[in-house]
DNA sequence: AATATTAGTTCAGTCATTTAACTATATGTA
DNA sequence: TACATATAGTTAAATGACTGAACTAATATT
């Protein structure tokens, strides 16, 4: 491939990937309720997707600091959305879990998001969103591959 | 199509979306000198492709307040990387422009991005990026819409 | 000339993050 | 058993990126 055929598609690449994921973001920001940041929201959304959920678990899946975690519970604890539980037989370990109120507003904003998903795939055939899902989570796994190999350079 | 079938796919996207930025963002991080953030360097490459710039224009493009581009363009001119130049008939206006060292600090990066980014590729036929940057396209477009649908309703 | 608009800045506050140092607990080994 | 090491999580200080409101200075409008 010559040089300006590659950074075109550089160009098409970083233009489009930067408008869907701020438009994105913009979209999920106007579903979710005052009371949570988008990032908080994917927090909740983690936390009720494990059974049982701890920080360094969120840690590791949204590859951030434990620190970070920490701050970022202690935010959606303060809300009074999540709750700690100290776990008995390994006392260092505190289990994550959704508060009654945190369960009500993330079923709430789930419908939302799922709404607005809808409204959106209704502009595409079926097969051409896997046949776009299939090559991003290709991506995905090179994009993986490669932090790896390079993590392992080191 | 069935709500279970919604949900799964908006799984996917989820999860892959955050995935390819995480890892697109940390990539880029390690290509790009200490001195500069992903932000700032996004924010040279725009001031560079534009002929003449304006805080304005980063504002209007980047979808962030005005004062947000002040301090950001402020870090930059600490660093020597970029100028202000008060227009001469609009004297509201200041020009941004990148200084020799942050034209050079640019170039050295663009290159390193551009390596990144051929390795990647090779991975895929260029059939497939084609294809699938069509329906990235298409998705950004729509997003951009559903927002100013957004808008107009307010 | 008075009023409204525009370009950009300042300030106070928030969120998300990093790094380094720390506490408390658990595990492994000699 | 006791000492060393590893692990889970927290604290503290710092930075970057952002918002919103109030502001200055310059330009446009009426």
């Amino acid at each position: 491939m010559t040089n300006e055929k590659v950074s075109g598609l550089i160009d098409r690449y970083m233009k489009v990937s930067f408008y869907v994921n701020k438009m994105g973001e913009l979209l999920i920001k106007d579903q979710i309720c005052d009371v949570l940041t988008n990032e908080q929201y994917y927090t909740l959304r983690f936390i009720e997707q494990q059974r049982l959920c701890t920080s360094t678990e969120i840690s590791d899946a949204f590859y951030i600091n434990k620190s970070a975690v920490t701050s970022n519970i202690n935010r959606l604890e303060g809300k009074g959305l999540i709750e700690r539980e100290q776990d008995l037989d390994d006392r260092r370990v505190f289990h994550l879990k959704l508060s009654k109120e945190g369960e009500g507003l993330l079923q709430e904003t789930e419908n939302k998001i799922h709404n607005l998903v809808e409204r959106i795939m209704t502009k595409f055939e079926y097969e051409e969103i896997v046949k776009f899902l299939d090559t991003y989570e290709k991506l995905s796994q090179i994009f993986i591959q490669m932090k790896n190999g390079e993590q392992e350079e080191i």
